[in-house]
RNA sequence: GGGCGCUUAGCUCAGCGGGAGAGCGUCCGCCUUACACGCGGAAGGCCAGAGGUUCGAAUCCUCUAGCGCCCA
């Protein structure tokens, strides 16, 4: 079937992505004859669209799934995503203030207020606030997936997951009742990262740091006893207000005889001890800092250790609270101005510096994050991390690129208690019921009717949300089907692959090992990959208020899906992150129209039977450039798949890019070309029937990158072996189509095609005039090979005349090019620039003199010889003669040069 | 403060112990019957710097400088 002259991206990925969904080849089921192939999706967040990142992550799956599909696994890949809790509380409460969800509340039947005043979700109430989230949910949550879809990912959509339906939320239940009843969690007041924006506990993973310039403030506090006085340095002067003591480092000997007296808290004359405590850094400020047990967690860390009160002055919201004293009711950042200047007025303030640190933000808001005391639910990690860090340093689960392992390992060494709770309404409702009588705590997987400890029916649900990382963690097995021992969960688990990026090693890809290895008693997957980070071409992260972003969906209209794929995975190489621009995208795009081109070329051809499974073509039919393209195609296929394996991306996709244009295209494609023009049907035939093997080779090889176009091309090959593209056998290396004799014949030919082609080029020789060409050479092969190819000099490098032998004398006024085993001539018509002639012949003979000293060198040292390995030395030695020859070629046209 | 990574052709990057590579850009010549989203050709590099290991270093080690990321 003939191929239209463009491929039409647009209408062909559509199509095509129905047609294998139609035919149900992206489903997974389980069959133990086979060997299984799991991947689970990272859960993209439900408020998002697919950005670049999403694009290259879901690609590479892709592209790994698409590839082991092929070479006959049963392969599943489990799609969904994750409900953001935090992102979509924000998101809700933030179209209710400015009135944009008015539609979905009267959907949900909520009585709208007429005039446009901003709504809170404290009026709508918990109930209320979770429908609309819903509601918002059914609307717009899909896009995502449609998108996914658009980039032709293969998952299994009948396996579509969400961490907040029904089975998900079973299994979150399930883990949080068993945790609590092994004595995982616990409830405690803990100094925590608080947004007072979304007024959250936060985990440490969750603060963003930012070096933000600020003030140190040097401030005097004097002795409770005499006349003295201690100078402290603070960054928040404010939070003085809730000081208990003031410290200086034990082996500090300015602050020795300090250490057990008081000093006097100014603005509030409260007299507070001064403490000795090694946390104290003596380099910092003075030496003595003021202790603020309640928004300092060092600060909590060290009035722990010495038993002293903790004082919070603030109020959820960031205000001060009634401990602030006479500065009650201010903003903190107000109550800082305040206490600055009646410090000053005071004569306490010594004096302001400027100073850098690290000021954390909430990750979703950018609100700056207050350290508070509050009451929250935590999970014990020690004993959990540590399978956690066995399986990775054991390698049951490898990381590539290795050397995150290292990051991993920091983490879990130094690992914290994980704060789950939040205090946001959307999500997984702790599943905690605190008694009024018995202060006791019931935890169930369904609402109980009474206390577990008292009976009382006065109990009350937890009022928190559980981490949506918590949720995420049990990805891997809440997939399949957990805590049901499911069929899913006994073939694909543990799942093979996962590819995310390093930004959540920690939140997500840590705390799915150790609930893995906790809950199944086994890994969660044996290898993770993790992706660079896309920026754009000036290497700036891609954001929105950058204005560098450009919808993926944009892409796909430009250019189409598989350009973008296969750009993404051309420059996929294993380092921290890399650069895409459009030029990108587009130069990518032309390799697909070249392979559009080329399948027309082989498709105008099509051949005369049907069977697809031929005899295979008698060996002595092949000719030269038969044997050579088969035994590039051999290694092609042996490089794609280990590339594949090692997930070296950019290698595979690259090295296809080159066979398929440069071996294929410039000179195969070429080279065929008069037999497929022959009148002799039998040369005819072979050379279509090699032709159509070649092609379909190579979609199956390309398929996993470009599938779309890859699909569009099979459905028109006028014999096809399988009836997609995608379920046909991913290519095998067949040993007897490596041919090294071949390869070296070829790459001679081609040495000696473009050394002509080279002077033709350089000479203006146009191309349809015809040249004479002479070739010496003492090689009889050379001189066979030259004979026996003439043809391929005439189409390939105009040449009507050829001579070549031993004996010919060489032109004394053409130009030359010298190779190690010839010297080819291109006598023309007219005057020929000698000067410039000589002068490339000289820097030609500089640098083989170059390369024959440097060889001769290695040769010529005892050291080399007797360490170096044999076949190092035999190519040193067959490299020195092959300098020598040319040089000795160079040597003599210079001469008859210089004669002139 | 601790850790990790990067520095190779004008740009973006591969290569990571044995003859310096690609894509884009630049320059030259071509509408050759699959493709001008093309064909053919060319120019362009003390592989950041300094030491060391090695018969041999862009590649391994140490230090220095610059840039970037992560953790505290």
């Amino acid at each position: 079937m003939e191929l239209p002259k463009a491929y039409e991206p647009k209408e062909a990925e559509e199509r095509w992505y129905s047609f294998w969904e139609s035919q149900r080849y992206f489903e997974g089921n389980v069959n133990p004859r086979k060997k299984p192939f799991a991947i689970v999706i990272p859960p993209p967040n439900v408020t998002g669209g697919l950005h670049w990142g999403h694009a290259l992550n879901n690609t590479l799956q892709d592209i790994v799934i698409r590839y082991k599909r092929m070479d006959g696994y049963t392969t599943c890949w489990f799609p969904g995503t994750d409900h953001a809790s935090i992102a979509v509380h924000v998101l809700i409460e933030r179209g209710l203030a400015k009135r944009e969800l008015d539609d979905l509340l009267v959907q949900i039947g909520y009585p709208v207020p007429s005039e446009k005043r901003p709504l809170t979700r404290h009026e709508l109430g918990r109930e209320n606030f979770l429908k609309l989230a819903w509601a918002w949910r059914e609307r717009y949550g899909s896009r995502i997936k449609e998108q996914l879809r658009a980039l032709g990912a293969s998952c299994d959509w009948r396996r579509e997951s969400f961490t907040m339906d029904e089975p998900r939320s079973r299994a979150v239940r399930e883990v949080f009742i068993r945790l609590y009843k092994e004595g995982f969690i616990y409830r405690g007041d803990c100094l925590v990262n608080w947004c007072p924006r979304c007024q959250t506990v936060l985990s440490d993973l969750e603060v963003e740091r930012e070096e933000t310039e600020s003030q140190l403030y040097y401030i005097r506090y004097s002795l409770a006893q005499g006349n003295g006085s201690l100078t402290v340095a603070t960054t928040r002067p404010e939070t003085m207000l809730g000081d208990t003591a003031v410290a200086v480092h034990p082996q500090d000997e300015r602050y020795r005889r300090r250490i057990g007296q008081s000093v006097i808290l100014p603005l509030m004359n409260r007299s507070i001890p001064i403490i000795a405590d090694e946390a104290v850094d003596k380099e910092f400020g003075t030496g003595a800092v003021k202790v603020t047990p309640g928004h300092d967690p060092t600060d909590f860390e060290m009035v722990r250790r010495h038993g002293l009160p903790i004082i919070s002055i603030f109020k959820p919201d960031a205000t001060t609270n009634e401990h602030a004293g006479p500065y009650q009711h201010l903003d903190r950042f107000v109550a800082r101005q305040r206490v600055v200047e009646d410090l000053q007025k005071q004569e306490l303030l010594e004096r302001i510096e400027k100073h850098i640190y690290a000021l954390g933000h909430c990750q979703r808001c950018h609100t700056i994050i207050e350290p508070l005391i509050s009451t929250q639910w935590f999970v014990r990690m020690k004993e959990l991390a540590e399978p956690a860090i066995r399986a990775v340093e054991e390698g049951q689960i490898r990381f590539i690129p290795d050397r995150w392992k290292k990051v991993y390992f920091d983490w879990l060494y130094n690992i914290r208690d994980w704060p789950i709770s939040r205090q946001l309404w959307w999500g997984h409702r702790i599943p905690a019921w605190h008694c009024h009588e018995c202060q006791k705590i019931t935890v169930a997987q369904e609402t109980p009717a009474a206390c577990g400890h008292c009976a009382s029916l006065k109990i009350r649900q937890d009022e928190d949300v559980l981490d949506t990382w918590f949720s995420s963690a049990l990805w891997p097995f809440s997939v399949m089907g957990w805590p049901e021992e499911t069929p899913e969960l006994r073939y694909f688990y543990p799942t093979q692959f996962l590819s995310t990026g390093h930004d959540i090693i920690f939140f997500w890809v840590a705390r799915m090992i150790f609930m893995g290895l906790h809950f199944m008693k086994e890994i969660p997957f044996e290898k993770v990959f993790f992706h660079p980070i896309i920026k754009d071409e000036r290497g700036q992260k891609m954001s929105k208020s950058k204005g560098n972003v450009i919808d993926p969906m944009e892409i796909k209209e430009r250019y189409g899906m598989d350009a973008f794929r296969l750009t993404l995975a051309a420059l996929c190489a294993q380092g921290k992150e890399m650069r895409v621009g459009e030029r990108d995208i587009e130069g990518h795009k032309k390799f697909l129209n070249k392979l559009w081109n080329a399948a027309r070329l082989v498709l105008s051809f099509p051949l005369a039977y049907s069977d697809p499974h031929p005899i295979p073509l008698p060996e002595r039919k092949r000719v030269l450039e038969d044997r050579w393209i088969l035994s590039c195609l051999n290694t092609a296929i042996t490089e794609t798949r280990e590339a594949l394996e090692n997930y070296e991306f950019n290698r595979a996709a690259k090295g296809l890019y080159e066979f398929v244009w440069h071996d294929f295209c410039d000179w195969y494609l070429e080279m065929v070309k008069p037999r497929l023009y022959s009148t002799n049907a039998e040369i005819k035939q072979t050379a279509q029937q090699i032709l159509h093997e070649l092609l379909s080779d190579i979609l199956k090889l390309l398929h996993p990158f470009i599938p779309f176009i890859t699909e569009e091309i099979w459905q028109r090959l006028s014999v096809k072996s399988a009836e997609s593209v995608m379920i046909a056998p991913f290519p095998q290396a067949r040993p007897e189509w490596t041919d090294r004799e071949a390869e070296r014949t070829m790459t001679q030919l081609q040495a000696l095609i473009t050394a002509v082609r080279t002077m033709r080029s350089e000479l203006n020789v146009p191309p349809q005039k015809p040249a004479t060409v002479l070739i010496k050479t003492e090689s009889k092969e050379i001189e066979a090979l030259v004979r026996q190819y003439r043809q391929f000099f005439h189409e390939l490098a105009g040449v009507e005349q050829l001579t070549v032998g031993a004996q010919l004398s060489r032109p004394k006024a053409a130009p030359r090019t010298v190779l190690e085993w010839a010297e080819v001539f291109l006598p023309v018509d007219g005057l020929v620039d000698l000067a410039a002639e000589r002068e490339r012949l000289q820097r030609e003979r500089s640098e083989a003199h170059a390369h024959l000293e440097s060889t001769l060198k290695k040769l010529s040292s005892a050291e080399f010889l007797a360490r170096a390995p044999e076949e190092i030395i035999e190519k040193e030695k067959q490299k020195a003669q092959e300098f020598q020859e040319k040089l000795q070629r160079l040597e003599q046209n210079l001469q008859l040069l210089h004669s002139q």
